[in-house]
DNA sequence: CCGACTTTGTGCATGCGTTCACAAGGGCGT
DNA sequence: ACGCCCTTGTGAACGCATGCACAAAGTCGG
């Protein structure tokens, strides 16, 4: 089925929001094949992902033809698939820099073991803390060990878990040592050179979202009731499709 | 410039792409003001930002035509218009459930009390942890008076930070105690009515999508080094621009 | 063996977001 | 007081993502 001139079937081109919503996807798979189901189809996926079936469609087009018409898709062949074009087929060890309470949730977090991410290791540079034990048989590090914990165990993925002050330092130290890839927990703008990602989770920007949108609620609501007409609480066009949004019937 | 015959000058219809970038802008504003500068242009700015002038300068002229042509742009005046749009000049008391390790950042997280987030209470189901101290001054309650701490303290906005497993009953009980902003750190789809806003942080979705973009890039140099070409390392054409990303200059 | 039914995969249109490029506008030096 | 120069604000083009609607394709019952 569909004859490809090219090596792999997709990999080139798949959508930057394709990739963000197959671990969704994926997550969502091993629920269903822990309650023993075989198959699913899009329809079924879709609504468990919180999302529309024909992007779901059109998310796994990209990744191949798996699937079959008038069936679905076969639960533990997609996991697999999925799984191959994320990447989380191979280990992938990662290291945490800064083991506060962020930094110990996440060596504490079962969904990354899970899914072939390794912590090779959780350094800080309080030395108060390091020495400790934060998860089972997890000890902290030195912060100065960066260099050598990333070269000796391959390391390629660097969490940064430390205070905003700090974060920028981590950063270089990771690069230079060979980290290509970041993800970054403190509250400021990390420079890195051409060819390392950077991803960025704020705690505190996604309450100043949720705020924004509490605030325009409430404004519609206060304004249309002292003018006139009702249509206060449900949602506007702008509303509905915004992202990390997931709305089911009432 | 721009008469508009409805009430406020924006509110109404600010792409959401520029709120979610809002709070970077915020966020930098303050470090400029600390550092006591007075003014910016939309270049300083940007670059601060990790984001593109044109861009930074559309997105503020959605709330308004605030900044001087040849100066720029006034850092006290823009926190306070910032603020203001964002919602951040009242008080959002909000209730954590969940006081595990993600439960503890976040009671710890400064930037919270900062921008006008105030922590009214954080809950836990686990009598252990019940009544110990986890911040200054806040002591665990009983996820029992999820009712009682929302309407007493007239919170609106919500975090979950329970295992997978509680999420959904937790989230059912905020919402019908008459929470409307929902964010969410348990990795599981939340239904909730229209109406409520629920926004969700994924810590391993994160990770999963770094993988990705390491995977493609050692494929690529795999492929390109067995082949012919060099062009291994330098960004591909999609890496550029993608959302989650800041560069700067090597 | 065939026909009807189910579900996938996708062409197409629409809307949103980004970026370029430039005119409009205000300050500042002379 | 005037003109130069700098920066903002925005019109317009482009590209990406979403969702509809349907043809292709495979299954299952009879």
């Amino acid at each position: 089925m569909s004859r490809r001139p090219n090596a792999a079937p997709g990999s080139q081109g798949i959508p930057e929001a394709t990739i963000a919503r197959l671990p969704v996807y994926l997550r969502v798979l091993y629920t269903f094949a822990e309650q023993g189901i075989a198959t699913v189809s899009s329809e079924e996926l879709a609504a468990a992902a919180g999302v529309n079936s024909a992007k779901l469609r059109k998310d796994l087009s990209h990744l191949g033809s798996y699937g079959t018409r008038g069936v679905g898709y076969d639960v533990d062949y997609l996991v697999y698939q999925v799984s191959r074009e994320l990447g989380l087929t191979q280990d992938w060890p990662v290291v945490i820099v800064g083991a506060g309470n962020l930094g110990r949730a996440l060596a504490n977090y079962g969904g990354f073991a899970s899914r072939g991410f390794r912590i090779a290791a959780v350094l800080d540079a309080d030395p108060a803390v390091v020495g400790t034990e934060i998860a089972a048989g997890q000890v902290v590090g030195s912060s100065d060990a960066i260099e050598d914990v990333v070269a000796q165990r391959s390391v390629s993925i660097g969490v940064i878990a430390t205070p905003a002050a700090a974060a920028q330092g981590v950063c270089d130290r990771l690069v230079a040592a060979g980290v290509t890839s970041i993800l970054n927990f403190a509250p400021v703008v990390l420079s890195v050179p051409v060819g390392v990602d950077v991803r960025k989770v704020d705690l505190s920007i996604e309450l100043q979202i949720l705020a924004f949108h509490a605030q325009r609620r409430s404004d519609v609501r206060v304004a249309s009731g002292a003018k006139s007409h009702y249509r206060a609480e449900v949602g506007l066009p702008a509303l509905a499709g915004s992202p990390g949004k997931s709305v089911t019937a009432p």
